[in-house]
DNA sequence: AAGATAAAGAATAACTTTTATCCATTAAGT
DNA sequence: ACTTAATGGATAAAAGTTATTCTTTATCTT
């Protein structure tokens, strides 16, 4: 278990209670959207509000502590920020894993071919799990 | 330019002028957020309803005729739908182009990796585009 | 071509999702 | 401990999407 006090303050976010609790629940489930990540929350903070949800998971966007992934036909999900990956979604059960997948020589031959600089990908690859098939 | 009419009732839609003017837009601007299209279509149809764009977005994604793309940090867009590919996506100018990626090997060690069987990918490029470089 | 009918459009309300506002509370630096 | 800027909670407001009702129309059948 990390210690997300001084990663948050790295990231100049104030180390609340409610933003420890959310960044430990990212790390523990891996991929949340916002509505099972509020599910959990307001288990613990009884009186937590949808919009402190939405709050920090904009200022953690915002500071690259967390990042959206937008999947296709489901709302979006947060993961903490860690090194380029891309996605496997299982179209029946949802589960998503993280893969790494070496894109570096791929992206080269766009950026050439296309006259187009990348920085960035969102890769989401969908079909069935192995306990889905 | 094709004949939408008959592409439309392949499909089990009725070719209604409303319709014919979105996938005319679409076939010409190649990608379109809800937003835009409303625009565009207000001035064809002058008492159009967001929710006709709504509703015939739904239901044209339902009968594979168009398919969403979810970008980043942007709102999702529409396309008419082609043979399977990728985006590029420019972050200063919003540009999108579409770009042909042949994922079959990728797919196939991927595939057998993570014992996931994958049906269809999602994936965008962003950076700069030739003329924001 | 006219009539019948299921589907679609317009207008509007309702619902969902996200953001803004205001004030009380608190983390963090001095 | 004290101060202060940032954050949380409660709530309202805004934005985005879907549902409802009734009228109109595309398409099928004669």
């Amino acid at each position: 278990m990390k210690n997300y006090i001084n990663s948050l303050r790295e990231h100049n976010l104030k180390a609340t209670p409610q933003r420890l609790a959310i960044v430990d629940a990212l790390y523990i489930n891996g991929h949340m959207n916002t509505e099972t990540l509020y599910g959990l929350m307001i288990q613990k903070f009884s009186s937590i509000s949808l919009a402190t949800i939405y709050k920090n998971i904009n200022i953690m966007i915002e500071k690259n502590f967390i990042q959206e992934v937008k999947l296709p036909h489901a709302k979006s999900v947060y993961e903490l920020t860690k090194t380029s990956h891309s996605h496997l979604l299982c179209k029946k059960c949802g589960a998503i894993e993280d893969v790494e997948i070496n894109l570096d020589v791929m992206i080269e031959n766009i950026s050439k071919t296309n006259q187009f600089q990348i920085d960035k990908t969102d890769f989401v690859l969908s079909g069935n799990c192995k306990n889905c098939q």
